[in-house]
RNA sequence: GGAGGGGUGGCAGAGUGGUUGAAUGCACCGGUCUUGAAAACCGGCGUGUCUUUACGGGCACCGGGGGUUCGAAUCCCUCCCCCUCCGCCA
């Protein structure tokens, strides 16, 4: 959420970020009940002035023993009308709060403007030694090697729960709880994060923090029953920790890193790299949370990046970094990094990392300060996060790019320990 | 799911309709004292919002929402959360 005095003074701005989100808000629209909302306060508030003082008058004159029918019946009236300027003012407000979660977050000055992901500027790529993106003719995909493996059992998770749902078995599963186990703890180890283990289902409160509510509210599982959502990503729970919160200033940055599977309706995305694992409604993922001073944050950025590359590094995995143009930056985000890493099955780049500063955006949503040393005032702090990383499209990446001529899959030299194999065949 | 108890400022904890935004203690900040520190003493110390060039002023906030009243932390309704006991249960 934006601060209703930033919009208030800079409208343009506001329009610029939401043309170039490709958003719908109604700035003016804001602008016109802000107006009227502050039109019926002050209205309403000298009112109540008067009846403080009156009401106060009417308890001497109760004590005192004298009568106050007078004043008591003016006040009367005058609470009628205060009333009926609070119930408009009430709805205004409603109103008001309604489209202001529909405002995009802006845009940081350094994200290139662009309409959409085709936009998007590659940073840089790190290739393994000796790589080469020519496919060998044996290359098999993903889905192949799942199925001659006996590792991945797509067709079973369709019965159970529908597609989008994959099964792993045995050594895949195995391999799978080894990778994210050895993201955790690479990530506490090497680079300062506490781990969290959250509720994987949240309220809506927590929800509309982090953004997914309202825009993204049918990409969303909901149990209605019990007014909860599935967790799309350990972002909503992680980042909701200290909602409503007033941190100190020696306690950020807090940084934490959080597995969690994650649940995603993909609503309208049927048929759009939908194949295997390239979309499914339920995956795993490290996330790394940080809640940051503000004037930190882009450094904390390049920071939780460069976290993320060095789990591909230490897998070996060929990736790139792609700096999110405007038309592609999410709804909340200030900036965002992406990293894709190399299917050769495919031919293609795979998102499988996320990171963002968000700025205050999520921080005002939630209401997470902190106080500030030096002028003691409240302020906002900043929170960032990114994905380290989702092992459904690094775990594609990661067979294809492993495989032997044979078909077996060679477990990259980290993982083996947590596998306890060094081989899939 | 059932029965009972409870949610007040950073924390602890008073307060049951009329100068209570809220006693008191702790914590915190400034000062006096001290070579320094501690203790003691003095003073200050919530948030949000509206208004004002500013100083300041108004309003709101005692878990959330609604109601009664001239007036609500205090009474009523409703929801949420926490604790204890019972039931069920991985």
């Amino acid at each position: 959420m934006l601060d209703l005095k930033f919009i208030r003074e800079n409208p343009e701005i506001v329009k610029q970020a939401v043309r170039d989100k490709n958003e719908k808000a109604d700035v003016d629209e804001i602008l016109k009940l802000d107006e009227e909302r502050r039109k019926l306060l002050s209205e309403a508030e000298a009112l109540k002035a008067q009846r403080n003082k009156a009401s106060q008058e009417i308890g001497k004159l109760k004590k005192e023993g004298k009568n106050a029918d007078e004043a008591i019946a003016k006040m009367k009236e005058v609470s009628e009308r205060i009333k009926e300027l609070d119930e408009r003012e009430k709805k205004v407000e409603a109103k008001l709060k309604e489209l202001l979660l529909w405002v995009p977050n802006i845009p940081h000055e350094s994200v290139p403007r662009g309409k959409d992901e085709t936009d998007n500027v590659e940073v840089r790529r790190w290739l393994p030694e000796g790589f080469n993106f020519e496919k060998k003719p044996f290359v098999k995909d993903h889905l192949e090697l799942g199925k001659s493996l006996k590792i991945l059992d797509f067709e079973r998770g369709a019965k159970i729960s529908g597609s989008g749902f994959p099964v792993y078995v045995g050594k895949g599963a195995t391999l799978e709880r080894a990778l994210i186990n050895f993201m955790l703890n690479y990530h506490i180890a090497n680079h300062g994060y506490t781990e969290i283990f959250p509720p994987f289902l949240v309220n809506s409160d927590s929800m509309r923090a982090t953004g997914q509510i309202p825009k993204l509210r049918d990409d969303m599982y909901y149990a209605e029953k019990d007014d909860l959502f599935p967790i799309p990503t350990a972002e909503v729970p992680v980042t909701n920790l200290h909602r409503n919160e007033i941190l100190t200033e020696d306690e950020l940055p807090i940084q934490y890193v959080a597995y969690s599977a994650c649940f995603r309706r993909e609503a309208g995305s049927y048929g759009r790299e939908s194949k295997g694992f390239l979309r499914v409604h339920q995956f795993n993922k490290v996330e790394m949370v940080k809640l940051v001073k503000p004037e930190t944050s882009y450094d904390e950025l390049e920071k939780i990046v460069s976290d993320a590359e060095d789990i591909l590094k230490a897998l070996n995995i060929p990736y790139r970094v792609l700096l999110l143009s405007t038309g592609d930056l999410s709804f909340s985000a200030a900036k965002c990094y992406d990293l894709e890493t190399w299917s050769p099955a495919e031919n293609k780049w795979l998102e499988a990392s996320s990171c963002s500063n968000f700025e205050d955006f999520q921080a005002r949503r939630a209401n997470i300060k902190y106080r500030d040393s030096q002028t003691k005032k409240l302020k906002f702090v900043h929170t960032l996060n990114g994905s380290g990383l989702a092992t459904s499209r690094l775990m594609v990446s990661l067979l294809e790019n492993n495989q032997t001529e044979d078909g077996k899959i060679i477990i990259p030299e980290p993982l083996r320990a947590y596998a306890g194999f060094d081989v899939i065949e």
